[in-house]
DNA sequence: GTTAGGG
DNA sequence: CCCTAAC
């Protein structure tokens, strides 16, 4: 019914958390179509749903839908619910007959629905090719935008939406063999689109039949880099891409960690996503009351990579080594238990329940140590997933042995990715290379509340110095935080100068004294006003504090 | 490299 | 805290 099979087809996987700004999620898909110039209006469609996710869905009406304002009202009272997105392109591709076409619509909601409060979206729209049309050429691949081999069908196309999570299991049962590299098809191109946010894990796939079960690739210019033609390179352009981030990035890159601090998603399977193991209620186990012997052959420390100098001695890359270490186990550590790749969400269920004690699901059994920062879900690997692929993973992953063990709990650590960790010896200097390649995803920095005396000081830097001059606010007051950039301390300061503004009620974290609320507001004030008269004038009279 | 501002 | 344009 999907054609999904057919080589023609193309897609487009569609990843977003619902708070998304329509704005960002409009800019995203207009990334995506500019990079074929085929885009000349963005149109988006949210159709509220009833609020069950699993449920199949009838047919998109146009004429039903809601627009954005309404959804995002409602999805703030309940941030769990439903909801159906249409997005069409008008243009030479998706024309304005839309609701003449055939529209396919399947359920499309995958999101996690453990602890995690956010809800993602996944959706794919497919063009389809006419029904009365099977051949090569009545679909459109990526490469007949970007190689113009087959001809753009100039006829508006029916968009299908369906769910991603088909595709991904159907992949996921090739038991997650390497697929063959050679066998790259550019017909057969996924393309995704990952709208996602800072709190996101970014899927980004190009052909799944070449790089297989979800990647952790996360970031919009690798994103349309791979829309481009360069996406026949594969893997390996995450190189160059990372070559083009800032020296910054690099700097602080060691400095950063514990880094993946995003929170990752997993792709439920909406057949068993509650419920994993079909053989819950098999009445020999309950009988035996037998016991589940288990037995956790190794865990993996996640990978990352420190960057230090050629110039360094032996002695401080162990010690970076373990500071690595120490930061990424510091804080409490959770487990997650994983079933055939689903991980189990619900912890009252029984391992008779689940499936767990079965034989032939023993093998499929693993779990995960978790880090206390990483609690929103994980991107988890299916078994015999490369690894090449579980290395984006932001999670320790202890495998368990498939047969029931007979020597105990033995836990053995099967040692860290030593990949992850060689200082290559280059041109001299103070670079350091990482010999893995593209791992290097972006990093968000752990978020690190600044302390009462922090303001403080900042607050007493801007007085005297200014709102302009960050730089000098850094060094003169925060020099010796590593921490604390001098960007850091400039939205430092203009979330200060909102807190000051807003009631007390409305304000969040640790309390800053209203008296340095009151110095935030009064030399922002100043500043503001004085700042084009006393720039050049602030070095013979920076002391403002005495004027105020 | 810094600054400024939107996200 | 991130990103990026502008300087």
């Amino acid at each position: 019914m999907l054609h999904r099979e057919h080589p023609a087809h193309r897609r487009f996987f569609w990843v977003s958390n619902p708070r998304r700004q329509f704005k960002k999620i409009k800019k995203t898909w207009r990334e995506v179509f500019d990079e074929y110039g085929v885009a000349k209006e963005i149109r988006i469609w949210i159709q509220r749903l009833p609020d069950t996710p699993n449920a199949s869905r009838s047919q998109i009406s146009q004429g039903k839908s809601k627009r954005a304002s309404s959804w995002k009202k409602n999805e703030d009272h309940n941030p769990m619910f439903a909801f159906d997105l249409l997005a069409t392109v008008a243009g030479d591709l998706l024309g304005d007959e839309l609701n003449k076409k055939e529209t396919i619509k399947k359920e499309e909601n995958v999101y996690d629905q453990g602890s995690c409060n956010k809800t993602f979206f996944v959706s794919e729209i497919i063009s389809k090719p006419p029904v009365t049309n099977s051949g090569p050429a009545s679909g459109i691949t990526v490469s007949d935008f970007s190689d113009k081999k087959v001809p753009i069908p100039t006829a508006p196309k029916p968009v299908e939406i369906c769910k991603i999570e088909e595709i991904n299991n159907k992949e996921a049962s090739t038991n997650g063999k390497p697929p063959p590299v050679n066998n790259l098809d550019s017909n057969n191109v996924d393309l995704v689109v990952r709208d996602d946010d800072e709190n996101s894990c970014g899927c980004t796939q190009i052909n799944k039949k070449l790089i297989g079960p979800p990647s952790r690739i996360g970031d919009r210019r690798f994103r349309r880099l791979l829309a481009s033609k360069q996406w026949k390179n594969g893997p390996k352009l995450n190189d160059d891409y990372r070559n083009k981030k800032s020296f910054y990035k690099h700097q602080r890159s060691l400095r950063d960690y514990p880094f993946k601090k995003r929170k990752l998603y997993q792709f439920d399977n909406p057949s068993n996503s509650n419920e994993v193991g079909p053989t819950s209620q098999d009445p020999t186990f309950q009988s035996q009351d037998s016991h589940v012997k288990l037995k956790i052959k190794s865990f993996r420390v996640p990978e990352f990579f420190i960057e230090i100098p050629e110039t360094a001695t032996v002695s401080s890359l162990k010690r970076t080594v373990m500071e690595a270490v120490t930061a990424i186990f510091s804080g409490e550590l959770h487990v997650g238990v994983m079933l055939q790749g689903k991980r189990i969400r619900d912890d009252n269920k029984t391992l008779l329940q689940t499936g767990i004690c079965h034989d032939n699901k023993l093998d499929a059994l693993g779990f995960t140590l978790e880090p206390d920062k990483f609690q929103d879900g994980y991107v988890v690997p299916p078994p015999g997933t490369p690894k090449s692929l579980t290395r984006y993973c932001n999670e320790v992953v202890i495998q368990r042995d498939a047969p029931v063990g007979k020597c105990g709990n033995a836990i053995e650590t099967s040692g860290v990715d030593s990949r992850a960790l060689v200082a290559v010896g280059g041109g001299g200097g103070e670079v350091a290379v990482r010999k893995s390649k593209r791992a290097d995803v972006a990093q968000r920095r752990i978020r690190r509340p600044f302390s009462v005396s922090e303001v403080e000081a900042l607050v007493e830097a801007v007085e005297k110095l200014g709102t302009g001059r960050w730089r000098d606010v850094k060094l003169r007051a925060f020099d010796d935080a590593k921490h604390r950039t001098y960007v850091d301390l400039k939205d430092k300061w203009k979330t200060l100068v909102h807190t000051a503004r807003i009631s007390p009620q409305q304000r969040r974290g640790e309390p800053v004294p209203q008296e340095l609320l009151d110095r935030v507001l009064t030399a922002h004030g100043y500043w503001s006003y004085h700042q084009a008269k006393n720039q050049f004038k602030h070095q013979q009279q920076p002391e403002i504090c005495r004027l105020l």
